[in-house]
DNA sequence: AACGGAACCTGAAAGC
DNA sequence: TGCTTTCAGGTTCCGT
């Protein structure tokens, strides 16, 4: 599920929980759930985001979440059943916040302070807008794929393997070049096509939980079987840093 | 320090 | 049809 956009949306979604005094907790996974202190009692004051973190800012601790692949969270009524995969249960006034994680990547933590994982995220480029000249030098100082950059928590919260590979498509830039190896023009394609394509993911995905029906807005993950929709050449298929990386071979150059 | 690869989990989809 | 394999939008650990 979770890239930066899918995370935002859950993000509004938890919003419901927002002025609510939080009665009851209830985790049982301990795979997931790390919970150093207790919340009930503790008003939900703030929801928010940093890349592809969660975090609920209450009287005197704090809870964050992360979605790892396939986590989610959904706002319903205390008396609906557990939802498949329920890992996690938040319970407010009149609201009933259910966490569901059928891989268990996910992780859950409440906490006086800002934990490391969230101190340690780079910007975020919904909240923070992206800064050219220094994904640049960055680029410059790395020894790895402009992709797998690309993908370093620390360089742009949120970028995911979808996002690397919607916008590294966007901007033209064939993902196994080397990160030294990327202009300043490029990487300013990059980042024009990173804004894009978040604002894009968010729409649609807000479409999706409305119930509407809407377009994928991506144009090559998960279709490297498919022509490439610019100029009708090839896809590929290949794996970078362990991930599936899908790329056209005549037009990413 | 850096890099590839495996590990952590489970379900859905594709392959045979 | 049904069994097997592959792949999945993330992160972390381990050995070289």
């Amino acid at each position: 599920m979770p890239e930066l956009p899918e995370v935002e949306v859950v993000r509004r979604e938890l919003l419901k929980l927002r002025g609510g005094r939080i009665q009851r907790i209830e985790a049982n996974d301990a795979r997931i759930v790390d919970q150093r202190v207790g919340i009930v009692g503790r008003r939900v004051r703030e929801v928010g985001r940093r890349g592809k973190w969660l975090r609920l800012a209450l009287d005197g601790a704090i809870v964050f979440s992360h979605l790892g692949m396939t986590g989610d969270w959904i706002v319903t009524t205390h008396d609906a059943p557990p939802l498949r995969f329920e890992r996690v249960r938040i319970d407010v006034e009149k609201r009933s916040a259910r966490y569901t994680d059928p891989r268990r990547f996910g992780r859950f933590v409440t906490a006086k302070d800002d934990i490391d994982a969230w101190r340690e995220l780079g910007p975020d480029p919904l909240l923070d807008g992206i800064d050219e000249a220094h994904v640049l030098g960055v680029m410059k100082k790395r020894r790895r794929t402009v992709k797998e950059v690309l993908m370093d928590q620390t360089l742009l919260a949120g970028v995911g393997n979808i996002l690397a590979i919607e916008a590294l498509f966007e901007a033209r830039v064939d993902p196994r070049r080397s990160s030294r190896s990327v202009t300043k023009r490029e990487v300013h394609a990059i980042a024009r096509a990173l804004r894009s394509i978040i604002r894009r993911t968010i729409a649609h995905d807000e479409r999706l939980v409305a119930g509407k029906r809407s377009r994928s807005p991506f144009r090559i993950y998960g279709r490297a079987k498919d022509p490439c929709p610019r100029c009708g050449g090839k896809l590929r298929q290949i794996v970078l840093g362990g991930r599936g990386t899908t790329f056209c071979t005549s037009c990413q150059v």
